[in-house]
DNA sequence: AAACTCTACTTGTCTAGACAAGCGCAGTCA
DNA sequence: TGACTGCGCTTGTCTAGACAAGTAGAGTTT
């Protein structure tokens, strides 16, 4: 009896691609400079240009090289160390390591706008938003001090969920299809009223993301929530690699 | 005479890959549920089916949707938020808002590893090491520490560069080319050091990014180089967008 | 010298057809 | 009942050829 071969004998676009790639990894083009044509291509590996032209398409998409039309393909300079953020649902976070988690709601409520906060939210001064404070635990201790403002418009009963169960995060995604987001990432003192339920100092640093999220409706943009997330800066950290 | 049309015809696959986009975005098929086939596009556009199957493969790539071989295409969760996170030379940050950008260097000189450092870097305990502890400002305000060691069999010749002039992220990217990069964010406070050099407080909060860069040489992964930069949490701010 | 044209080469895209691989289901057989 | 088989649908990939569009350079004309 045979054991199936491990390499599952690579397609040829992938071949090519990885024929590619390595010869970057390995500076054999150096950044700017002139690669193989097409054309070259299809007469080294014999397969045909689309195939080709299928391996250096991925590579551009990744950002290894630069194609301009009537000229050539060039390596790209990787002057940049970039990566994907994923911000998630801190529910699964900390279930995935294996942890409890548990919230407690500090405030659900109805209040009305304030300016600034009716701008973000794409409504009126002094039209009512839904405002939660919760603290999410990790293992008992205090991870995430969420202080989240939600348009009514794009999740009318929030204020009935009960968030001991569910997080807002998890709630909101489920109700009002995400289409896109901003964050911003800083590192302050919290407040006086966030450092008591953190149960730090007023003084302890912060890690505290911004987040606003924007849903579409038929042909509008419809901001659904803003949440400032703190964190204690002892306990928290973002992550991420970048890999071409 | 005729004026150039604006939109410039969008190509076929263009034209699927936009409907399928708008479809998605107006929650026609929302997440998990089954979209068309292939074979249905094809009909519907009267283009090939290779033109579809770009179009497919570009949402793919882009996390709107996920295939099933023998089974078929359907709409995606969307339950992340996720961004690119780029991580760019200071300098030119700086100059790209119109700011005086200028760096003090506090040391440049060569060490001996110690054993935690020897593993981040690939060296063996004890083996020299460039350390370099630069301070930049903008506009006469320090806006970054940059605490480095940078391995010597990548950039040997690292001391000897003016970091006045050049940053030595713009220089290590000249000299090695970067392949690989690890970052960390956190808030923590300062060091005693890091606070004075900085004009802060041993209680402010910084936003602290520790950043490994490797390269990749003939077979091997090649350490280029640790940093450690801190940044007054008052003065820096990481942003980011994300859209699908 | 400057402006123009032509040509060779490059990438961008599309087509029609083909085969492979994976899955679900209906039907069949033990 | 339970295991197997084959059919039909789906996506994954490749091919050979075609035309379009953009660029650089050589050669020509003014």
């Amino acid at each position: 009896m045979m054991v199936t071969p491990p390499k599952p004998k690579s397609s040829p676009y992938a071949r090519v691609k990885a024929y590619l790639k390595k010869q970057l990894q390995h500076g054999r083009w150096p950044p700017g400079a002139r690669m193989p044509s097409e054309a070259e291509l299809v007469a080294k590996f014999g397969v045909s240009r689309m195939t080709v032209n299928r391996a250096f398409g991925e590579l551009q998409n990744e950002g290894l090289i630069n194609r301009v039309q009537g000229v050539g393909t060039f390596a790209a300079q990787l002057h940049r160390v970039s990566s994907t953020l994923t911000i998630r649902d801190l529910h699964s976070e900390i279930v995935e390591r294996g942890h409890r988690h548990h919230a407690v709601v500090h405030l659900a409520r109805a209040e009305r706008a304030t300016a600034v906060l009716a701008t973000r939210l794409g409504l009126n001064k002094g039209a009512p938003v839904f405002h939660t404070l919760i603290v999410h635990h990790e293992n008992g201790v205090p991870l995430q001090c969420e202080d989240r403002y939600v348009n009514p418009a794009s999740a009318p009963d929030y204020l009935q969920v009960d968030f001991t169960q569910t997080t807002p995060t998890h709630y909101l995604l489920e109700v009002a299809p995400l289409w896109e987001a901003q964050y911003s990432i800083e590192a302050n003192a919290p407040t006086a009223r966030e450092a008591k339920l953190l149960g730090i100092g007023r003084d302890d640093a912060c890690l505290i993301i911004t987040r606003r999220t924007v849903s579409h409706k038929v042909n509008d943009r419809v901001p659904i929530t803003v949440a400032r997330l703190v964190h204690p800066g002892t306990r928290y950290l973002l992550e991420g690699q970048f890999k071409p």
